[in-house]
DNA sequence: AAAATTTTTTAGATTTACCTAAAAATAAAA
DNA sequence: TTTTATTTTTAGGTAAATCTAAAAAATTTT
């Protein structure tokens, strides 16, 4: 059994660790908002304890028993998240922080029960899956909306940035989950991009652009 | 802002201060399970923070600072209860230590929006009443059905003990809340309780008697 | 490849909530 | 009212998770 904190230094090194394989001591301690010695301490802890593999330097990656760890986290998180939309109400912009304190609450019944109570969502507000009670799970196909090209369709499924602030202002645009966008123009300028929904033109910059994940695109 | 730790004491103390005025130390460490010193040093933090009045040797009560934190715990415990019971089938018996932990989450708009899910209830699973938002409850008048003579009558709407074995029993024996009891005996020989319940006759020992609270009694 | 920079680790402290063992105060019994 | 027992506190220490400052390793730049 982890402690709550040993939880947050797994759920960190299994969200880095999507984007690289070591993951670095510093980024850790970015992310966990504390100083790098402090992480490398934790480290050592969670190494002993068989969750991370960590050779000195060379930064850390999760044994398959500390991935099954994080991934049960990871589970509890998004169920949360689908609880306090559906069923109270949050706005999506307004769930992680809570989120984040239930997810540490231990019991298996529970969140079986929650799951159940639930659907058995497949994913979350923001589009993530939720891993199964095994942890098993399928990542839809991504692709950036920055990526596409002038004429391409998709629809927006996912986005890769939680914060308030960005969700927020999607919810302005009307840029949420399900929603149909055409590329229509790519400004030299800035980059923004120039989409079309719901029969409206709108720009958004390069940076909403990146963070926005469309699937079932087709090309033009 | 209270520790997690902190909170619990409140709760216990709080809990303690039903029954005696002046909480003793060694009632505290009794139910955090945990020893007599370990209680005179958090006890020292809480005056400090001027949650407790304290005089050494004396025990502790309550300031009306120290009551509003552990009223609104109770509260966040007993709404958790009629969530776990209500919206996701637990028994009486099981939402105990979930509530325990579920209790400590940090959102007052949670638990605000959580209250109107629910119906705001007025009161959880085993009888208690539910605080609201402001900390106000009214305690409905119980008596033990172990003081109840024969030919009395009346509803069981709450229990004095949260066991989990106790509140197995009780529903095996289908004494649960909102059932109407007569008493028919007592016996001389080991004090315990003839009960008529649902044309059924069934005897209670004593100590189950005493757990037991009744309302709405009718005298013989 | 040496110098400069960045990253990571070590060493030694701090804070929170605990502990044990012993001393002090209070309460109960003789 | 002493003596005895109980309760509570103090003193000094431990483990978890953090910190700062400085040393060591790795990486990048020149």
């Amino acid at each position: 059994m982890q402690s709550f904190t040993e939880e947050n230094y797994l759920k960190v090194i299994y969200h880095l660790a999507e984007k690289t394989n070591n993951v670095q001591t510093n980024a850790i301690a970015e992310q966990i908002q504390t100083k790098p010695a402090s992480v490398t301490d934790m480290i050592k802890k969670l190494a002993e304890k068989e969750l991370v593999d960590y050779i000195k330097y060379q930064g850390v990656t999760l044994t398959d028993k500390g991935r099954h760890a994080a991934v049960d986290i990871v589970r509890k998180h998004r169920l949360w998240e689908v609880f306090l939309v559906d069923k109270l109400n949050f706005k999506w912009d307004e769930v992680h922080d809570v989120a984040e304190e239930l997810e540490h609450i231990k019991s298996v019944n529970l969140i079986e029960r929650l799951d159940e109570f639930l659907g058995f969502p497949k994913s979350d507000p923001h589009g993530d899956p939720i891993p199964d009670k095994n942890g098993r799970f399928t990542k839809t196909q991504f692709i950036k909306l920055i990526e596409l090209k002038i004429g391409d369709s998709g629809t927006i499924t996912g986005v890769s940035q939680h914060s308030s602030a960005f969700l927020k202002h999607l919810e302005k645009l009307g840029l949420t989950l399900g929603k149909q966008i055409k590329i229509s123009d790519v400004t030299d300028f800035d980059g923004s991009v120039e989409i079309l929904i719901e029969e409206k033109q709108i720009n958004i910059s390069r940076e909403v652009a990146k963070h926005i994940l469309i699937s079932n695109n087709g090309k033009n």
